[in-house]
DNA sequence: ATTCCATATTCGAATAATTGAATACACAAC
DNA sequence: GTTGTGTATTCAATTATTCGAATATGGAAT
């Protein structure tokens, strides 16, 4: 029972920084603005009423952990989202009202599961 | 400039708060694995390498937060995910590579998005 | 160069998240 | 009852996050 069992670590590391970036809901007001058009911090900042300085440490999370770039135009500096298919999708995704399991199926899905380890041999259910 | 501009407010917070519970690697493991199958804390606790009692701690916010529900089953008491299609649909977005915005194109948009609003008011870009 | 404006950074305080260890609880089997 | 097994909770220590205030930076315009 090494670490070899555990699966997959770094992806979901890098999903977790990710979400963890996400996670906040000024952090998505911004996106969620930004993914209508690109903005500076300023037209943030009065659309969102957060204040300045919080906006930009916003940003700088959330491009610490490459959601969102930023480009000037003369003396603009506008942020924009870099994947706007991932965010779209991730919003939509939490808009969905999606279907509970059927706890029947649940409880019939553990049983042959829990049958299965107990034949290969004495692994928890 | 009240928090009347603020968009969205309760739908962002709900969002965030998920997110919030989403965000860590050994809460993706335990979903990753719960998607399989339903499974006890001691399996899981195996699987990941991962004391019990925090394993039961993150099942434990992922309850908390909707995102997984328990049952019984004779002695055993299983974890299973509530909404499978959620979990995986953000599992499966965050395994995508999605393409990058062309920054071109955002130069453009916000140039036309800042034209905009000068005609209209003096509302910062 | 100085001023102005937009943005970034630093600092400190408050709050929250994470984890291991120890312990408590639940409940079946004996 | 007691024992055993699986799970949950509490506690304490550490680390991370959040945010306002103040300050710094950077560039354009004068």
């Amino acid at each position: 029972m090494t670490s070899e069992n555990r699966p997959d670590q770094t992806r979901f590391d890098s999903h977790a920084d990710i979400l963890k970036a996400l996670a906040h809901p000024v952090r998505l007001m911004i996106i969620d603005q930004l993914l209508l058009n690109p903005k500076c911090v300023m037209a943030i900042h009065e659309i969102l009423d957060v204040r300045q300085s919080n906006i930009s440490q916003h940003l700088s999370i959330l491009r610490n952990s490459g959601i969102v770039a930023s480009d000037s135009d003369g003396s603009y500096r506008y942020y924009y989202v870099r994947r706007p298919g991932l965010l779209k999708a991730v919003l939509e995704t939490l808009d969905t009202d999606w279907p509970e399991t059927d706890i029947e199926e649940v409880r019939k899905k553990f049983k042959k599961a829990l049958n299965k380890n107990q034949k290969k041999q004495g692994i928890n259910p």
